[in-house]
DNA sequence: ATATAATATTGTAACGAATACAATTGATAG
DNA sequence: CTATCAATTGTATTCGTTACAATATTATAT
């Protein structure tokens, strides 16, 4: 196993899950692609490397992540959920022509907000949606 | 008619939509509680008054209201779309434990970003997510 | 007012993401 | 090797949503 690997499986073990072949596939593909996949994404891609893997191995396996705060469950539009592999905190944008969704930089705790005193908050999600720069260029032409 | 409902009606024919008895009725719902409803609570809800009511035709009520722009469709958590008629920009709280959503004062427009230059944005959601003040008393009796 | 056309509503079928679960496979320890 | 436990698989089921054809309602023309 090279030290990629075995940094995904300390990562793992860490975390209580224990390390398994297709859990490490798994986190290996959110870590290295940051595009913010769906469960079918993931399932698609690697089944091209693990042919025996099954759908409902990657449900389970994302669920562990978000459960134990590894990755985050995005729920930016409509009824689809990706999922993030993520330390810092960052904001998505969505493009609604193409769905295409990308992380943009914003301090998310430096905003001043009101009417949640004796509310415990645990997490802070922006989402902006609009037209990437693509699609603007495209729709000109 | 009285006032309201003609109020109703107007907010609607402005829009191009033509007002009829159920699209009327169910916008008056999206205004008078505005608890953030998924289509199946306006559809129990308005079931007890119009008895004839298809869940078909809030589907398809909430889909023109939201393409106008009239009403938000929200997505806080999971696969759950819920239903905001609302003028001003706020932004949303869930308590995880009890499902309760509630709006709070934020002004998304102060926030400084950087990374989405050439994107046009065109909506901009502010989620936060936790323990509302009432679960934390229950937790801790 | 009646016939005609256009629109809204309904009920149901189809779809797809997510979950549940029993059966199988794989790993671990004695 | 065998027994035990956990992970994975495949499938069935659930549930929210969409699609669509049939019916009811409303608007328009004669
Ligand atoms: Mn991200
Ligand atoms: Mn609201
Ligand atoms: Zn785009
Ligand atoms: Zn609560």
């Amino acid at each position: 196993m090279n030290q990629k690997m075995s940094n995904i499986a300390n990562e793992l073990t860490k975390n209580n899950i224990k390390p398994s072949i297709h859990r490490m596939r798994i986190l290996e593909y959110l870590m290295d692609k940051r595009d913010h996949p769906t469960v079918d994404e993931i399932y698609i891609n690697l089944k091209k490397e693990c042919p025996t893997l099954s759908k409902a191995t990657v449900y389970n396996a994302v669920s562990l992540f978000v459960n134990v705060g590894l990755v985050k469950a995005l729920t930016i539009e409509g009824t689809e959920v990706r999922y993030d592999y993520t330390k810092n905190n960052h904001g998505h944008f969505k493009g609604e022509q193409c769905g295409f969704i990308c992380d943009f930089d914003i301090n998310i705790n430096q905003m001043n907000f009101d009417g949640l005193d004796h509310c415990e908050i645990l997490s802070k999600d922006v989402n902006f949606k609009g037209i990437c720069s693509e699609c603007l260029l495209n729709n000109k032409r």
